[in-house]
DNA sequence: AAAGTATAGTTGCTTATACAACTATTTGCA
DNA sequence: TGCAAATAGTTGTATAAGCAACTATACTTT
């Protein structure tokens, strides 16, 4: 009774389903970071640093920690914090318990410019998002990205 | 009633969703560019852009139609195109009636590629995607992604 | 039909990122 | 205790992508 699309793996519901996803946050994340340089001469991959060290109760991560929560290598986040500690936002702190490692923290002025660089992103999403998807959408949305992600 | 969360749009219920979609998308797109590369020696931007060729009854595309379906600049494209020509993967062809434009088509050393390649795209997706959404789920998100593509 | 404007693609240049090799420190084990 | 293996971070190098300037062609307007 099903058609013969499942000859043609390319149009396989799970390949579908994937490239959409990476459709979509290739858009979106195209445009957030068009929004956040224009508005806040920020990049995305600043934007993101920062907003993940505000989520922790101490403001700081040790460098490996913070590479895993953007999802960069190691040694790109230790040109992403060179540039960021460049801009002042942020500082790097030495470790007590482990001469190794290195904590990133966020300054005031890191802090000042987050916020004004959430304004712009919660503008953004009011467009993007709010618009196109409703409250309960969105919660369906976030619980199954968050099945998805499960790592 | 509703607790202080509000106070910092860091952690605003849509700023969240996004930081999701952009985790979720760069953990499983890190993942695939790792089995593509390992099993096949074809980065996920040119995988990405195979498949959009195939995904064409013609099994062509303009260079400006390629671009916008893999969310690149045209430069960024002429480049990628560039180097699957050089491995014998896509050829240009000229437009008849547009002598500015060009043709990128797939060739069958292309076909071949591709197919290898979505092998190890569906063993991927199978652990990564149909492991942990059933069937519903999947298609639920589809639709959600969907409209939040909406372009 | 000519001139000006818009469009398609390429190229020069800059930059962000990954990867692998390296240093410094810590942990485990014999 | 001391040596081997693991871990944290940085650095050299290569590459992929974006942007802006450019060339060539097509369209529009008068």
């Amino acid at each position: 009774m099903s058609s013969k699309t499942t000859t043609c793996p390319s149009g396989d519901e799970k390949v579908l389903l994937f490239g959409l996803l990476m459709d979509t946050n290739a858009r979106l994340t195209k445009g957030l970071n068009e929004v956040l340089e224009k508005n806040c001469e920020l990049p995305l991959a600043s934007f993101d640093a920062l907003l993940q060290l505000r989520r922790v109760d101490s403001g700081r991560l040790k460098m490996n920690e913070l590479a895993d929560a953007i999802v960069h290598s190691t040694g790109g986040t230790t040109r992403l914090i060179d540039r960021l500690t460049e801009a002042g936002l942020v500082v790097r702190e030495q470790c007590p318990t482990d001469r190794r490692a290195i904590y990133v923290a966020i300054t005031a002025a890191g802090n000042q410019k987050l916020d004004e660089a959430l304004a712009s992103h919660l503008d953004f999403l009011q467009e993007t998002m709010a618009g196109r998807l409703s409250e309960g959408e969105r919660e369906s949305l976030t619980s199954l990205l968050g099945k998805l992600n499960a790592h």
